[in-house]
DNA sequence: CTGAAAGCGCTAACAT
DNA sequence: ATGTTAGCGCTTTCAG
């Protein structure tokens, strides 16, 4: 079939270990020698097989990772898919390849634990929604390179990385406080909702800090839908006195607090300030546009490709880091008080 | 390291050519033997290693995906992320491994000429957002196996897989007529968006065989944003008379035609229907709810895996073909007139 | 600086 | 039914 080392070596009068030696780069070879060989390989039209390489390097210079991709994934969490992008980007420019895999957390295990045991990937990147506790323990007993996007949420010894929602939650705070507003409400999703109360622990402490209290009877939680934010902005409205501002922990969240406030024949943002995480592209479709904070979810992609080949490099490496790139994107949704 | 093959003939007594031959199992080996042979793989725990099975065979059991993986991908489009997601549950269903890979018309001829000079897959799907000329001559001269996902716009031998838009504007059309909608109008993008072209196309002809017009008047073209479906709305509302129903080429357009249509002060579904094509989440944001035409997309990922795989077998089969799962989806948009 | 040769782990004729 | 053996295409140690 196709040119072989062995033609290659032929053709230029040397050794297969010489030709190797040029296409490896880290072995003496002369100029001369070295040239001469490269010509060859160009003038052949050679280029070496990617299996019988790592085959013979015993690596496989892949990673899969493992998420849900059931149908529908892709419209309701686009995040996903940046994150992917980002990794694939990642892992791309140090020359990995991404195997994507779609799981859930009945399947993720045996998943895991052929692509292990088959050593068919050099490591394994986990969404941290397919993620389980027999999962984990496979993965760091013994060792395999192995990432989770998202915190568990539960003790492990796992290596993840996440956004600091904590961190955007002061981000936001930092900005109301900076326009004027003192008497601020949160609309999000329940306790258990990792990204949310995180973003609310966030809020609350930046406001703190400042002297400024995020009042309970502000602070409403459900789902993370649509119908919820409007519900629960409704509730809000009921409160004896109105917020200056309200921050929704999500873009679905903020679409029903927007209907909600304008039904109430109020004007965002005149009456009332609205300041939301995230920017889907929905968060464009509310007359005013959402003032937001933007998580980088493409740089953690990326970041956890940088991890992960260094978690390959030195396989006891333990990451479990917290990596944000919130950037406030001003829009109509907010003025200064 | 691992246990090899070697490992288990040695401890079941027999020679690597026998274990081998159960593991693939299409020789004939006694009951005895194999079973002895199985219990010794459990016993050791071993898992032939992919590399070497796939280097051994001269296969790489991968199908590398080159896309437009940009920033913010995910959430302009949705629909190739359902499309991947459709495309790795086919080929993993028949053993195959989908690797993702982000380009642009400007690396993807790289791209793919690494892969198959490389042999580092047996196949290679390319979104037709990154495909170009020169890459349809690499993939098919000589024959690599492939497929390219959405119809190319020039003339080309390569073998693609396309939802029949034509197909689903007709769906749009008989339902609208069903609904008793007569003077209709389509709201859509540039003739060399061909999503949009081809359901127009669809829908004049569904409409054209039962005797309706679709009129010149009542066709706006221009982008596929939610601004210019708002402005081509007003525009159209503008006319000396309005039509029963619009019926919109995408759910960007969608979201500025109800605005303007609501400003208008005309009530959905009432005074005027909206219909429109594809199910994005935000197709649900509208107050009312959008009635649409949806397309299976992840069915067209589906497909494309079954035609690869039937391609990478039969490296000169030609597959150029429609597929589509349109599918109907009733809410609040369109009334019986 | 170069070459010979022994793998890497498995498959697949071919022989028995 | 089972074993022998020659690869698959490249890397890497070890001599020279």
């Amino acid at each position: 079939m196709g040119v072989t080392i062995h033609d290659v070596a032929k053709a230029a009068g040397t050794s297969v270990s010489t030709v190797s030696k040029v296409i490896n780069g880290y072995y003496s070879i002369s100029d001369e020698t070295a040239a001469r060989v490269r010509q060859v390989m160009k003038d052949l039209n050679y280029t070496p097989s990617t299996s019988a390489q790592n085959f013979a390097k015993g690596t496989t210079r892949c990673v899969v990772m493992l998420a849900d991709l059931s149908p529908g994934t892709a419209f309701r969490n686009p995040h996903l898919f940046e994150i992917v992008s980002g990794l694939e980007e990642s892992l791309r420019a140090r020359g990995y390849r991404l195997i994507l895999r779609g799981a859930d957390t009945t399947t993720a295990y045996a998943a895991a634990e052929e692509i292990i045991s088959r050593r068919s990937a050099d490591a394994i990147a986990v969404h941290v929604s397919v993620m389980t506790h027999p999962l984990s323990a496979l993965l760091t007993n013994p060792r395999f390179p192995h990432i989770v996007l998202g915190m568990p949420n539960f003790e492990t010894q796992v290596c993840w990385i996440d956004n600091n929602n904590v961190y955007s939650g002061t981000v936001a705070a930092s900005y109301l406080l900076s326009m004027g507003f003192r008497r601020i409400a949160f609309v999000g999703g329940q306790y258990y909702d990792l990204g949310s109360a995180h973003r609310l622990q966030g809020l609350r402490q930046g406001l703190h800090v400042a002297g400024v209290t995020l009042e309970e009877q502000y602070i409403w939680l459900g789902e993370s839908t649509r119908e919820d934010g409007y519900r629960m902005t409704k509730q809000l409205l009921g409160e004896r006195s109105l917020p200056e501002a309200v921050v929704c922990a999500n873009n679905y969240i903020a679409l029903g607090c927007v209907a909600a406030i304008q039904e109430q024949g109020l004007n965002i943002p005149r009456d009332i300030g609205v300041l939301a995480f995230d920017d889907y592209p929905f968060s464009q479709f509310t007359e005013p546009k959402l003032t937001v904070v933007n998580i980088d979810v493409r740089d953690l992609g990326n970041q956890a490709g940088r991890f992960l080949t260094d978690i390959i490099r030195h396989p006891n490496k333990q990451v479990q880091t917290y990596v944000t790139t919130s950037i406030l994107m001003e829009r109509q949704s907010i003025f200064r008080r």
